[in-house]
DNA sequence: ATCCCATTGTGAATACATGCACAGCATACC
DNA sequence: GGTATGCTGTGCATGTATTCACAATGGGAT
């Protein structure tokens, strides 16, 4: 496909769960080097984290990374490469509706910035927190929801409104323009396909850890 | 290994993603309940979700589910034995530490209780906010935090505190005796293996989002 | 200049999750 | 009572992610 400079490059395709890895290869690469490395290898990467070395070299391989062999990567060039693998070079203008507990603890949320999110909005339904400050900015009432994508250019929508308004205030979004949205909402929206939809489940982890735990009543059917 | 009426039962393992799916049978299952339903089939699950019907069924089997030809599942059976899978019959007592808007959030998460999960301690360092309400409980100083556990038989630990804190109290909670840890930080903690710890990683999600909207800068080195 | 060795890079093997295709079955209808 | 039907249950194929095993590399020591 495409090439660089030297037509060594492979451009291997980028797997979904290796962009979720990126960023904890980034903290661990910016941390060491504010300890003074100018290196750092795929063992030293992988030895903090969960995964093996492999791993760390297939995923490095895929962001066009090329490491000294002794060394490993040179860590300016590797931070610099995740940095635009991630697009957090960018910036992303976003809005966020439903300001509850959980909307507002988003909102104040320092690591946005780190990511290039930037909140242009936050919206909600109920007049009495209507105007209030949240985060950077002041509550909008949800109407004004479409003029503020528009006029921004938002491109990401976070969805923390309940269940039932889930799926209509994600229709307003994605008419408006924007092109990911974060959710929170436990369902599964329905959007036109190019439009990412990233679920946080938090009903799958509660699910998964009361699994864990569960005692099994050997008592049951057998008397 | 374990077998039930008839000798029937085949005892599938239920992997990890299966977990993560049994709530959502439980949700849709509850809902054709109370339209008044006696049963419900693959096709009506896997309809509602992103899922095809096989997978439905293998997860139902794995869960000793047996479903009538033609019918599908008995209703009431199956949000019986769902609940069993899951351990949300049970209660587990739980403890947070961090109190910031995150854990309040969290605290005020009214589906807490669905899970079972009963939080009797809420913990900060800040003398500030100790004694406020928080959900049901009051925020208590973290030193506490042991004899809480100890007294409650805490089994699970919601991790809301910052980075550089996590570690730290992680360790606190598993020599305690916490079985079951939800972490927010992110950070891959260490502990014991039969320590539980469910990452919720805010920054995957963040960086799949960035990554997906990333403009290629057609710039670059190749002018 | 030569050799050593820690580290990279990658093809092949494995493990895992998902989807397909079809046999089996119990009910409802004729 | 026989038969058609719609759904379950499952072996097999596919696809994807991870790990293994090992060849290649090149800086640094001798």
């Amino acid at each position: 496909m495409s090439t660089n400079k030297e037509g060594k490059s492979r451009t291997y395709e980028l797997s979904r769960s290796s962009v979720e890895r990126l960023y904890s290869y980034y903290l661990l690469a910016m941390r060491a080097k504010e300890e003074g490395q100018s290196h750092i290898s795929s063992g030293q990467l992988s030895k903090n984290l969960l995964i093996g070395d492999t791993q760390v070299r297939k995923d490095m391989a895929a962001i066009s990374m090329v490491g000294q062999p002794k060394h490993g990567y040179r860590i300016e060039e590797a931070i610099h490469a995740l940095q635009k693998a991630m697009g957090i070079d960018q910036v992303h203008p976003t809005v966020l509706c439903g300001v509850g507990n959980l909307g507002m603890a988003l909102l104040e949320y320092s690591r946005f910035s780190e990511f290039g999110f930037k909140v242009v909005g936050a919206f909600d339904i109920r007049p009495e927190i209507i105007g209030q400050d949240a985060g950077d900015t002041k509550v909008l009432p949800v109407e004004r929801l479409e003029q503020v994508i528009e006029i921004f250019e938002v491109e990401i929508g976070i969805l923390t409104v309940n269940v039932w308004a889930a799926q209509e205030i994600c229709n307003r979004m994605v008419n408006a323009g924007i092109k990911a949205i974060w959710n929170f909402a436990p369902i599964h929206l329905s959007v036109p396909e190019a439009v990412l939809v990233r679920n946080e489940d938090f009903a799958g982890s509660l699910t998964v850890i009361s699994h864990y735990l569960r005692r099994r009543s050997s008592s049951g059917n057998s008397p």
